[in-house]
DNA sequence: TTAACTGTACCGGCTGGACGGTTTACAGTA
DNA sequence: TACTGTAAACCGTCCAGCCGGTACAGTTAA
């Protein structure tokens, strides 16, 4: 097993939030291997036993965020009681909107990723590919569904490069909206 | 005078073009001197004449993108000639959306950016300060136009990120329904 | 004994940028 | 028209530093 004594949890994990910090913090033209290592509290040898390359890092980082969205997403949807056949579009909202901090820096990494290499994003595509899949043959409103989805992207992606400027009302306002949005594509 | 001699019209618009060229074809973390000026048809001299510094030319590129983007929905909005109160945002769709080439690098352009550095998004960020603050202050319902916005945004980002998977008629939908939004949006 | 590291030293390639020199455009002048 | 001075526009080379990655000998805990 890994070893945790100088932090907390194992390393490989320690090793992809602090990928993250770093990234957030200084820009993705700053993450390099060595802030990385420090970040971490791991040496470079040890960053570069997890993740032999800087690439297997990113992946890794990018194969993270999908996968903690689609937690947040199920979280979300579990806290729905009464969702109707809106549900799973609904999770999507409080989900990927929600104050969940493992989202936080979304944006950021899908930059980082992106900026070094755009063959990274595969497994974005994919994820992608397959909701686009799921809502073309369910029973709802396919482009009033979609541009929810969109929105979402758009409002994450905003925030997440800090480059948004709603207050917290007017967010709240525009996240009930996409609720609305939501009930009114199964109509 | 500018020697155009060697290529189409002044260099530093012919390098701006190439750094646009360069990130899309072989991504953001090779856009360096050397492969710009070298698209260019321009000595890494040249090029440094015209930007100081490699920041200066991230910076032209960016504010290059925001004044596309405004001659786009500009553009888009003088071909409405029926477009009610609603005039503004439908020429937000259909110009951003539309088939202008000048937007086609429009995210790999913000990507390279960001990437190299945050603060060279301050130029967008405050044209979407002042776009939210102009929607504030109009009739419309803020949140039905907001989020017409932000999926126009998630779609563009999807688009350029080349991670879209919406097929030639879905994609149609998507923007009519976004244009139909949009009316609702002032009634 | 082995997996999971640490720490240090090192390397080759690439990159941003500096710099000195060269060509071009053009205004002034006679 | 021819000459000339000057400044803008541009070229090509060089360099210091950084970055990803390697190598390897030691260390710690299970």
């Amino acid at each position: 097993m890994a070893a945790d004594h100088t932090g907390i949890g194992p390393a490989r994990e320690r090793v992809l939030e602090a990928a993250e910090r770093v990234v957030v913090e200084v820009g993705a033209a700053r993450l390099t291997l060595d802030a990385v290592s420090q970040a971490a509290g791991v040496s470079k040898g040890g960053l570069l036993y997890h993740f032999p390359s800087k690439e297997s890092l990113l992946g890794a980082l990018a194969q993270r965020y999908v996968d903690s969205m689609q937690g947040c997403i199920a979280t979300a949807r579990d806290a729905i009681e009464d969702g109707g056949s809106a549900r799973d579009l609904k999770a999507c909202v409080l989900g990927v909107l929600g104050s969940d901090p493992r989202l936080k820096a979304m944006g950021a990494v899908l930059l980082a990723t992106a900026a070094n290499d755009l063959a990274l994003l595969e497994v974005i595509r994919e994820r992608i590919t397959q909701q686009t899949q799921e809502l073309s043959e369910s029973d709802v409103d396919f482009a009033r569904a979609s541009i929810v989805l969109l929105a979402i992207d758009g409002l994450k992606m905003r925030e997440s490069l800090r480059i948004s400027a709603f207050s917290a009302e007017q967010r709240e306002q525009i996240v009930n909206e996409l609720m609305k949005l939501a009930d009114e594509a199964y109509r």
